[in-house]
DNA sequence: ATGGGCATGTAACGAGTTACATGATTTT
DNA sequence: AAAATCATGTAACTCGTTACATGCCCAT
């Protein structure tokens, strides 16, 4: 089930695009590991389900992408891991050599105070503090990573990225505490007061 | 072909509530305003196409969160415009007051900084420096977009959220800078490294 | 022996996209 | 006369999701 000769195949999806971006860091991974891996890129890009890990992994492999080899390791338990072929370092290379698309934003708590008016001081409030939650958790979880990643020449740019995910989040803790004044105590219409009486 | 009395409406997209709540300033719009109306939105939540839109407003109007009113504006032209109905008020309010979901971010850019080793410095320069001109446009247009918005207090809270925005470009602007130089100039492995030679 | 992590998938669906098709009105 | 904007949609497709199904291995 290698590349078919004269046909090229189809292009990878951009999920499939970082999962060729995860092999080129040189090792052997399972589609579990891949997934796994790929959770790291939360901070800045939407980590894949699972069953999606596997639809693709499968496709890289007919695309001649990547190579699968089964394995048993430990021992007894047998699992498949995928390695970069040069098709797929070179098809990776060329994607991210490709001029950039915008960065693509889905901000419910923006989209929340944006429509306050459709909710009530406490509701907006209670928003807010999630997302600061949130932020702060992120906080964290990048704090981790970085202790993961250690001083390790190889993940150099992932370190920078972490850097750059702490700042950004640092930010929204920031812009988030102002928001909450500024909105909650804004004057707000009745309730009802939007499509009249 | 209002709303039907006895089985519920099939609940409206997240893009279906956005229509919802930009409907909920009392203005009636057509698709085609609707649509550019959402285009304000896409500092922080994705612009929808004209075909979803369309296809969205529809199928509020099967379920009787929107009206549909055939108006002829400005002499001869005959056009659509919808107005929202208590039903639609009452489910946009109640799907704002849920507890948000986490921010989503799709960050090419950072992507590009991640898999930095996959790229010459000069082409993950050419990443960043796209993403400055695109920071700096987005803060030019939310500057035009605070200028419409006026002190209108109808869009108090939108132009917090304008504000936010702008806050959160500069942090962008800035960081970038600071990539830039520190991408740049690490030490890149020679073409073809990650897969042995 | 029970629960959690490892491991691999299938099926059905959902929400969005691009490309296409059409035509009126307004501005240059 | 041409181009931009207003205006409305259809068809096909892609990328992603959740829910489901299965089973091994290990620690408590």
């Amino acid at each position: 089930m290698a590349a078919p000769r004269g046909a090229s195949p189809p292009s990878p999806t951009p999920t499939g695009y970082a999962l060729l971006g995860l092999l080129s860091f040189g090792r052997e991974l399972s589609g579990y590991e891949l997934k796994r891996w790929s959770d790291n890129l939360r901070f800045f890009w939407s980590a894949p389900a699972m069953s999606q890990v596997y639809r693709e992994i499968e496709r890289l492999a007919a695309g001649g992408y990547v190579e699968q080899r089964h394995v048993v390791r430990d021992g007894t338990r047998a699992t498949k891991v995928y390695r970069l072929t040069p098709t797929g370092e070179q098809a990776v290379r060329a994607w991210l050599a490709e001029p950039p698309d915008p960065p693509m934003l889905k901000h419910p708590v923006a989209l929340r105070v944006f429509f306050g008016h459709l909710l009530t001081p406490d509701q907006l409030k209670r928003a807010i503090e999630a997302h600061r939650d949130w932020c702060e958790r992120m906080l964290t979880e990048l704090e981790v990573l970085r202790c993961d990643l250690g001083e390790d020449q190889t993940f150099h740019n992932a370190a920078l990225v972490a850097e750059w995910g702490s700042g950004y989040f640092r930010g929204e803790l920031a812009a988030a505490e102002g928001i909450e004044d500024a909105a909650t105590t804004a004057a707000h219409p009745p309730d009802g007061a939007a499509t009249g009486s």
